[in-house]
DNA sequence: AATGAATGAGCATTCATTCAT
DNA sequence: GATGAATGAATGCTCATTCAT
């Protein structure tokens, strides 16, 4: 609910001065998306009928569609939400810092790690639903396939330059290095969503950091 | 009843002559089991209904209520073959290797890549189901709760010893120590379901690797 | 939401301009019940599927579902109509009348052959549903039981009090002799069920009056 | 079971020597048709599966189709055994009394109580599935039909004997009185399957004699 | 004589979606 | 701007029946 509101006035074009529907429009649009957001990620996709959307949001079902034209629009709506935020933040702040790969990849967590306090739900939502459309084909895989790779390239791209400074070990592929980088950024989202009850944040976070930067440490001796 | 032809031989007492009727038997739930694990998996439990999983085993819908109870009852059977495979081999690993923590680790990291190849479907089972099955109260949450929680113990237990014998840091605390350990495994799991035609396996494993040992491993300098 | 037309004025206090989606709700939910009962007593409540129950509504399956939450809840909606009918007038029946046990008595078997005529199935619905969820716990099951108690009790103090006055003949026990004229009803109601087309209903009714007076008449000579 | 088992002998052209075979056969069909009866009357024709019922004759589902065409073929057995109990006996019963119609009356009264003790669901089954079957065309409901004409012959003919010989009063039809006579004994029937543990039998059975005699009595003062 | 395996039609229920108001 | 009414397709599940053994 926080994410729509914020952005909503970032990227969109309106005249200054709203007029009472607008306004109202924007509230009841907020409702649906925020409600269907907490929602879809406590439950899962399908899981979540529109009843429980309009519900929550106060308004009746028929709403619903005065405002979106299915159910998996609401979901892409949301999505576009999740790439602003999870996505377009990350590289810019990628970018911003640096310029030494190890100070890029610590802001990168850095900022994921906020995330997981101030948009817990839009990550979530990203991760839970890349893997409950897995197989199914349609505009909802496509965008978050697309949203996928974009965070793989910023990844990718990073660990690569760091290998190429000398900062992180090549001894490991750049992708598959990458991919350990984000498995253990979505595996630590995904504890966390399971068991933030028994689980201390601050703590957890540094964990995180200390196994990331284990992975791409240079080695002194080699492992057994 | 088993799912897997592997476990078969482990726990059954059955005269080597089988009959035509039983060996049918085995053939038909094998089949449906088998199914069901797949579907399951790549599209969820949700979304798989039976018609699709009888297909798949070349037999009726109704087939299906006359070895299983429901549709639950079959997720249920499969997870308890899961948790054959996946924890109790797991922590009998873990028990008979040793006597350092790191050596139990590093075991235990291997048996799980060798699972990854083995048998993919069923730690991603877990992995899924726990996800998909979150909020929803029943004899499946229940089991998976119970399942996740030998498996939190497993490794915690270990983490713990190994800081009490100097071998891992010890200035985090063993609990989200450990839950990063296992955040790492499902992370990767994910990531290889994911992405496995585009992700080389083996060079994952040694990156993974690399990051558990690197979480562990005592700080000369502490990070920035 | 009450199923008979009389009904309603009874109990509603809804403004006289009736909205064009108050009064189109009022005919779908009538029309269902309608149905419901006619269906429920000719073929039985097992033996009654929802497509025939939409179908003679004019309406679809799903509709049903927007009216209420499940088969037995439409049947738990007509319950509620028979017992106001039913049982709650008979009581205030008994009671206007009287002060002998007789004339209430007289009382309670007219206004049982008036039901009969106007709301034959209702009565019907009572009887029938009472024997086919005799072995079935639950709501339907529950609600019948309490409503043939409150039956029982006003039939039996009627006959307790014919007793004591002398009325009645005092030689059977009150609570057999009570039965008797429930059974006596019940069967005459099931009989006029099975055989309208071959009985003649005030005839039928003398009968009956004469049955349940001769049961409860004192005896000159004893018989046998 | 009582019934069958007595019956069978009776009707039946059976060899005096039996193999091993017969008897077997005969305790198999026996235990099903038992079952059924029990079942059917206390749950419904519907309501009852043949798993219950082959389950309850510890036998299996399919020997059931061993036994019998169909379900219906299993009522239609039972139905056939009713006939001969309640109402080929029944008949020759009031045949061998009299020659008063009101000996023939008590006589069959006297039977028919009788049988509520030794026959119980045989009389039940005749009641319960004339109602269940009502509406659904069929072998059943004709053979229904036809018993229940048979029933309803034997009563009018003696109340039409009875009225004609000045026994019975005469002011009624014979028709409506004697539908009275069955509703009378029906609708005893039912309460006491309904309340058998809240009622006492004899006590039920002089009330139920006392309304009967009392339906048919000739009236010295007319009631109002 | 009897069973276990399997089928397929039928059924209650859910739910995204449409539409008149 | 929003709702309530209604639909129809999909789905889990039950059950009488068939059949090979």
């Amino acid at each position: 609910m926080q994410a729509t509101a914020g952005e909503q006035s970032d990227s969109v074009a309106i005249p200054a001065k709203r007029t009472r529907k607008a306004s109202q429009r924007q509230a009841s649009t907020e409702g649906l998306l925020g409600a269907a957001l907490r929602l879809f990620v406590s439950q899962g996709y399908r899981a979540t009928n529109l009843e429980q959307i309009s519900g929550a949001a106060k308004l009746s079902k028929g709403a619903v569609y005065f405002y979106f034209r299915s159910k998996e629009a609401v979901l892409l709506e949301l999505l576009r939400s999740v790439e602003r935020i999870v996505v377009d933040r990350a590289v810019a702040r990628v970018m911003e810092v640096g310029p030494r790969a190890t100070d890029k990849l610590v802001a990168y967590l850095h900022y994921q790690a906020g995330l997981g306090i101030s948009h817990r739900d839009e990550v979530l939502l990203l991760i839970l639903m890349s893997l409950e459309f897995k197989e199914r084909e349609g505009p909802v895989l496509s965008f978050i396939d697309q949203l996928n790779q974009r965070q793989r390239q910023l990844i990718e791209d990073l660990v690569r330059s760091g290998q190429r400074a000398g900062e992180f070990r090549a001894d490991l592929h750049a992708r598959e290095l990458a991919a350990i980088v984000l498995a253990i950024n979505d595996g630590t989202f995904l504890e966390w969503f399971r068991r933030s009850k028994t689980l201390d944040g601050p703590e957890l976070v540094r964990a995180l950091r200390a196994a990331v930067l284990g992975a791409t440490a240079i080695q002194r001796t080699s492992p057994s």
